[in-house]
DNA sequence: AGGCTTTCTTGATCCAAATCAAGAAACTAA
DNA sequence: TTAGTTTCTTGATTTGGATCAAGAAAGCCT
């Protein structure tokens, strides 16, 4: 199937780990707006973003709150909520339609059992979890708004062009409005 | 040993395990505002704080921005380094003097190879960390500079009692001066 | 296409927290 | 103990980004 390709591109899997994942994993398409999953929910799974882009955000008070953008060949999901069975603190929803590769919690938790090499992927697939918040905590912590926008637009500029400005604007948490002011001010 | 204590009862293990455990961890003394990993360096270690308190936090420009506090009878490291082997984002200083115990990166793996049991404490461990980090974001992205107060105020009280106001404002990210006004104006 | 809604931009005003400044209190080390 | 730091508090001022407001542009129906 075509839309395995990119698992095995993304990570390197073997034919035999390609085929345990073929076997398990399921494929699903999900439209623009609709949910992966919602706060207080118990995450049944993770997902491959075959194609489209996500978001993961907090309900704050009247607003959301976006977390973080996922584009295609990365995995998304709370993984808090995932690896612990608890209730999920997060959103995830997609921002354009996408093709995803659906991995239940179960079946991830057989794979890894069964393939040390699975193991080893998920392990990497922590870590960079780990690492991206690390990342996003530091952005957060310090910088000032002004500076997120640039350090944005400077390494992820693909994110201006695809996801709703308004988003981005939480993503940066900063109003829609501050983020225009940047735009005319740097001209995006 | 009585400092091995706290680990079994932390993390509720077999006296196998614990025994395994004995074998390979090492104590370690650090004294306030010595570190236990800096900026830069790959991390070979997590440690178990069996007493005292250390601060997790980023360089930022001038100054240091504070991520996180722990205290007795929790893991500490950074665990994007730890689990990548990669320089690590962050720093790690002791607060109050401490008494650690020290996991090297190599017997971790080897005790969580041999031992199923000490592989699903690892686990938790990882979830923990997971969750933590959800909910700091969750806080920095929602909550404003007050809201964030009376919270650790309320959940937390004994941040204030222990640890350094200066630390506890660069926590909140707000400045010295604020967190001040606000201890005068909520009469903490 | 045309009407309707949502998103984005631009301007005016406001406000919470930062900065600047200086004194008080708490540690530290001889 | 006391001199010397560092940390904390309090006050005055500034400021970056929020909020309020209203029009322009872009999406989204049928």
């Amino acid at each position: 199937m075509r839309i395995f390709l990119n698992i095995q591109k993304a990570f390197n899997t073997t034919a035999e780990e390609l085929d345990a994942i073929k076997n398990t994993a399921k494929i699903a398409s999900i439209r623009k707006n609709d949910f992966f999953l919602r706060e207080g929910e118990i995450s049944t799974s993770v997902a491959f973003i075959e194609q489209g882009s996500m978001r993961l955000f907090y309900n704050a008070k009247e607003k959301e709150v976006c977390n973080d953008f996922f584009f295609e060949n990365s995995v998304i999901g709370s993984f808090g909520s995932f690896m612990a069975q608890t209730p999920s603190l997060v959103n995830i929803a997609a921002i354009e339609n996408c093709e995803l590769v659906i991995f239940k919690h179960e079946d991830v938790m057989a794979l890894i059992e069964q393939y040390t090499t699975i193991k080893r992927l998920s392990d990497i697939i922590i870590q960079e979890q780990f690492l991206r918040s690390e990342k996003r905590e530091a952005s957060l912590l310090r910088l000032n708004p002004e500076e997120r926008f640039k350090n944005l637009l400077e390494e992820h500029p693909k994110i201006f062009k695809r996801i709703p400005l308004r988003h981005v604007a939480s993503y940066l948490n900063i109003t829609p409005e501050t983020l225009s002011r940047y735009r005319a001010k740097f001209s995006v």
